[in-house]
DNA sequence: GAAGCATGTAAGTTCAGGCTGACACATGGA
DNA sequence: TCCATGTGTCAGCCTGAACTTACATGCTTC
């Protein structure tokens, strides 16, 4: 895992309200305008950290119809299991500069 | 552990400079200036994100006399190990919010 | 046709965090 | 004394994220 793949994750879970849609999802699907209501924020708004959540592989979205033929956008969380140690991150940022700078060798 | 907690530690590793700092560290105890060429950044800003690795107990520091009595400020990996899931997530929000809303009980 | 509720998106604004440059101060050595 | 190197802090700029308002569209139901 390159340390740009661990920031889009931790950098998505890193904030208050996706905290909660995270933690609201996670009793449940929900469709987006029902979830906004519930965390009483703003569906634009919303529509902006499903996306980021989504991006980071943490939520996934579908759109579906309801008995009444109204289209509803589904959330569910995505089964996700961060663990995160110092061996964790260096990994990662070894992963993501493959130039040893202190090496002399030339294998360019 | 509130969500407040969780997410001072989410938002402090969700920082690209930040898991530059801890993988860097992660090679061994070192003082401010010498990190901060290493990392090619400025001490201001090294110290900026320092101080916030430090808040969320990522990093502690610690000033010392070097032979030349020299004050050196020595910065070492705190030991850590965060699990992040759904549940985490959802206990750590749920622990912030001791009023369930839903729930008649009024054990205040 | 108007009202109600849903999805999307395109503005625009506000604000915190990231980042730079410059400073004060201390020490050791030429 | 002057220079190099270290800590520590402050003022200020600037970008990007967060957030709001407003709109277009589609579907039902009255």
């Amino acid at each position: 895992m390159t340390s740009e793949e661990l920031l889009v994750v931790l950098a998505a879970v890193g904030h208050a309200q996706r905290l909660r849609v995270i933690a609201e999802i996670a009793g449940g699907r929900m469709y987006v305008s029902e979830l906004a209501r519930r965390l009483g924020m703003s569906r634009p708004l919303l529509y902006m950290h499903l996306e980021r959540l989504e991006k980071a592989g943490l939520v996934s979205g579908s759109l579906e119809l309801s008995d009444s033929g109204k289209a509803l956008k589904y959330f569910e969380l995505a089964p996700f299991d961060l663990h995160v140690t110092a061996e964790t991150i260096a990994t990662a940022v070894a992963a993501d500069a493959p130039e040893t700078v202190s090496d002399t060798k030339g294998t360019t």
